[in-house]
DNA sequence: CTAAAAAACGAACGTTCGTGCTATTACACA
DNA sequence: TGTGTAATAGCACGAACGTTCGTTTTTTAG
């Protein structure tokens, strides 16, 4: 009877394996939704019995909440931590940015970016998975917003802009590209968002600020303008 | 017991029938997706059996392409048709762009914007309910496009603007303001995409255009919109 | 008023879902 | 090496899914 009452499996080998579950279930979860990723489907894709993966999470919704746990993990390193390691200001704010697009249209998750996608999925469903995602977005949201100010107080950028206008509009341009990348494949999304940013911080930088940003190409899509 | 209304020989009773179904099945769909959108489901809240409902169509993918198109003809009568009552050019794209954003916040559909909620449902998953989806949603981008170019053409926008960049743009703040709303119930984002939009129409408009644009009230922390 | 046609019904099918049991295997430590 | 426990498998369940089928009810037409 392996019927111990109070037992957190820490460190053996199962720990292991459920590391293992959840990288797949992250694959799956962000190209078919947290309710697509199906208890049964991971498991045959693990070679692994239902019943054998099941006992490693209570509840399907514990599956879903460590599995949101482990994407925001692999956006921390992705995104976030080299991010980090810009300077702060106006440097870190763009390579926010930047790694950000990157991230998504890397591929590094087939389905796109996986909060993007949990959020709409979930956007009405009320529940734990519902608050977590809120949670974590919010989370990228404030760091956005922060970047900005940070940025603000190294007089890098006008004291004129509101961080939480500026932070809205990168990120709707975020989610933009990767709406049009996701439902036509349109690579040059991420161009136009970039461009967008770009053109948005170049607005509101000090001359200071200005020479932290990439130098500006001008042969931006143009149309044929004879000069 | 149902009544038959008036003496109008419109249709057979099955199309009227459809056509109710059709109406609940973008509101469910609208809410919990269009794959959480069950026949049962919707059968239960119509008060009809499933088999009598499913008879209405051949498949479950049929009614799903039936209720996208409903949703689409709600969103021409909604959005685009008072934008076109608008005359053409600089007027029409703004009012396009309002009536976009009032139909999402105006709760039309209680899931928000019903083809961002399908793209992103969809957008890895494909098929002919995907294609549709893409297609409508290109249909609004064209629309958003053909806008900005005629607005250039009556000399009310600068024709050194990219018009599919802005269409990105105005169609990724679109798409933020339904994700704050929809996430964090954040009315103020549909203010916030209205101000972004604008900001950019009167950079670019022309001294003619910017005279279609609604006074900037510079107050913008204000909400205070008791209507 | 009646008979054909259309619409709606009820029950059942085969799947798949999440989730419990119980039995079996693999591994850590003696 | 033996043993106890952690890890996994096997099996079964009830519910919900889309779908089919034969029947009954309602609407329409002659």
């Amino acid at each position: 009877m392996p019927r111990t009452g109070a037992a957190e499996p820490v460190k053996a080998k199962g720990g292991r394996t459920r590391q293992n579950i959840l990288e797949v279930a992250v694959d799956i979860a962000s190209a078919e939704g947290l309710e697509g990723l199906t208890i049964g489907r991971l498991a045959t894709q693990l070679a692994m019995s239902k019943s054998g993966l099941f006992a490693h999470f209570g509840s399907k919704e514990d599956l879903q909440l460590a599995t949101i746990d482990t994407a925001r993990s692999r956006f921390i390193s992705d995104v976030i931590r080299p991010a980090f390691e810009a300077e702060i200001g106006m440097a870190r704010l763009w390579k926010l940015c930047e790694r950000w697009l990157g991230h998504v249209q890397g591929g590094v998750c087939s389905g796109g970016c996986f909060f993007a996608a949990a959020a709409s999925e979930f956007d009405s469903r009320p529940g734990q998975v519902r608050d977590r995602i809120a949670e974590i977005m919010n989370e990228w949201l404030g760091m956005l917003r922060k970047a900005i100010i940070e940025s603000q107080q190294a007089g890098q950028i006008s004291t004129d802009v509101d961080p939480i206008q500026l932070a809205f509009e990168f990120n709707s341009f975020e989610l933009g590209a990767n709406w049009a990348f996701q439902l036509y494949g349109d690579q040059q999304a991420f161009g136009r968002a970039r461009e967008a940013i770009l053109e948005r911080l170049r607005r509101h930088a000090t001359r200071s600020g200005a020479t932290l940003l990439p130098p500006a190409d001008k042969q931006r899509r143009r149309v044929r303008t004879k000069r």
